[in-house]
DNA sequence: TTTTAGCACTCGATTATGTCGTTTGCTAAT
DNA sequence: ATTAGCAAACGACATAATCGAGTGCTAAAA
């Protein structure tokens, strides 16, 4: 346990470092509240803070800076969660009121939003499919030889794909399919649409594989992709940390991995809101970011997950701050009440 | 006009500066096939070749470098079209078999081909929305206060969107409105989803305003939205001009300006493959990159635009090569023959 | 007249050297 | 327990020195 003195020391040091992105010395902090004291004694407390692994030096003749283990007593001890102003909150308002017709749009609509308010780079991920319901199947025949299959499901998801036939179709083809398909699939879960699916159509029910394999394979397709949606991709590289092309380039490439952003936002959810410091992510490649992520769901039902990217000594009390208004915004939300 | 060891110079050194990025001394070229004289009396070519604005020096004992017009002469008149390979013609084949079912997905495939095969960053914008006529026009009724619109071009552009009502609509309704909606606008431009059109049916055809203000105003949104696909975005970091961050940025910065892009893929269209090299370019920020172009289209139908941002080194003889090969795959396959 | 060998000169890149300022850690006084 | 004072550490920055690739010119050779 840290008394009372040292919090205020760490404290300081990582606001001060958050700001500046310089290594803090005993000076910098001297004047800030709570620390009366000369620098020395700062000096002499930051040398324990650094034994006890919360401060590192980069160097002998450097000013300490917060470690990982420093970063997460701040978030879980020290931070101060009132840092949304009260535009911000309008103007979050404002974003999140827009009529929209998706559900996958608001998503997004509220990942642009964190970007904007937080300058930095924020990821939506839409909802798992797999877990969905259908709740209704909508067959549209376009011309002789083009369809398109709507998919609603329970958790208010639409998709919508065109299916191309080799062979004319008829609008009571056409008919008697959407019949068949939601016989068949109303209240299942969306994984159904699959192989088997179209092997019992073709071989018990005899429809022709020409019809029915395209309609499969083709709505298996959309209902598996998985939809990434990155916002302010760039917005880090102004931060200083990217000063060295390296760095920026590493930055780039990770948002380049699709894979490796859906798995990120997929780890782990404890919390309503997750915090995971430099090398607290499992992956390699984003051990010198922190990643603040949240669920966006209505009762158990997930509807996508908005994650945060940024530098490890990324602004913590703003970032936790604008995450929970969000996503008590979205989650409490059900359709209805504004403000 | 240039004699032809010039042409040989000029040739050598542009091809050289290509692959090493870095400025081409007299003895680098000095054994380049048609180039059997001595070093002294190609730095004598090269002396003329800067008089008459083809190179340029960085600083007085370095290399040359080839100048916008350099490049243009190049391009005009010494490079070699047959810079694709075998394998290359059989990948391309391939991607481009694959079925798709939207119009747009053909044009993307084709972008993130060529720049898999460039090694370039490509764009693609989908056709001008604007030019298209409507064929058919499809209401679907999703549940009590949800439709979907799909809407059917002559280019075989299929948009679709989510229309939401704010009170309960029935299927009789929908069923009027098909009808009302494919007998005004069928066979129209696509310009025709107006306010007038809202006016019109609101005022003289008595139509409740929520219901056809939502249909309006959703169908000429998506019909308005352009479609703005980067590939390989991150690929030009690698090389060895944006070694510097300030440059690094720039690009990213002009990437993220979709505006930009769609403007720059819609300047003149005069040729099949269209070259802007440098300051060709009308745009101030893209005086350090050469763009190449094509239009993918069908008789005179526009069904989008394919673009390549790359350094003013690009491989100009491969990338024009690419994208013919492909430009003519494209335009020329109207739907069927395969290879 | 054209080509070429030879050479002085230019100039950026790289490396070495020196200086400065910040910050620490320790000691001794408070 | 706190603090003033000071030597030592060390990166950042500026300056100087060196190196070498490449040119342009001159004069000789073809």
């Amino acid at each position: 346990m840290l008394d009372e003195r040292k919090k205020r020391v760490l404290q300081a040091i990582v606001e001060e470092y958050i700001q500046t992105a310089e290594p803090v010395s005993s000076n910098a902090i001297m004047n800030c509240e709570g620390l009366e004291c000369s620098s020395a004694t700062i000096r002499n407390e930051m040398a324990e803070l650094e034994k006890m692994r919360y401060l590192e030096k980069p160097h002998t003749s450097a000013g300490r800076v917060p470690s990982a283990k420093g970063y997460r007593y701040y978030v879980d001890e020290l931070l101060q969660e009132d840092k949304i102003t009260l535009e911000e909150i309008k103007y979050i308002s404002e974003k999140l009121e827009n009529k929209v017709n998706q559900i996958e749009e608001i998503t997004q609509i509220a990942s642009s939003t964190i970007s904007e308010i937080t300058h930095y780079t924020t990821v939506a991920i839409g909802p798992n499919t797999n877990e969905q319901i259908i709740e209704n199947i909508r067959f549209v025949l376009l011309n002789s030889r083009m369809m398109m299959a709507v998919i609603l499901t329970d958790t208010g998801l639409v998709k919508e794909t065109i299916i191309k036939f080799d062979e004319d179709i008829t609008e009571n083809q056409v008919q008697t399919l959407s019949y068949m398909f939601n016989n068949k699939l109303k209240g299942q879960p969306i994984t159904k649409i699959d192989k088997p699916l179209e092997k019992y159509l073709v071989d018990e029910m005899s429809y022709s594989v020409n019809l029915i394999k395209p309609i499969i394979e083709q709505m298996k397709k959309v209902v598996e992709e998985e939809s990434i949606h990155l916002e302010g991709a760039t917005r880090l590289l102004e931060l200083p940390e990217f000063n060295s092309l390296e760095v920026a380039k590493n930055f780039v490439n990770i948002l380049d991995e699709k894979e490796l952003m859906a798995d990120m936002l997929n780890t782990g959810f404890a919390k309503d809101i997750n915090v995971y410091i430099g090398e607290e992510n499992e992956k390699e490649e984003l051990k010198d970011f922190s990643i603040v992520t949240f669920k966006h769901r209505i009762g158990n039902k997930d509807l996508g997950t908005i994650g945060i990217i940024g530098p490890k000594r990324m602004d913590y009390a703003k970032v936790i701050s604008v995450m929970k208004y969000i996503s008590k915004k979205l989650n409490g939300n059900d359709t209805k009440k504004d403000e």
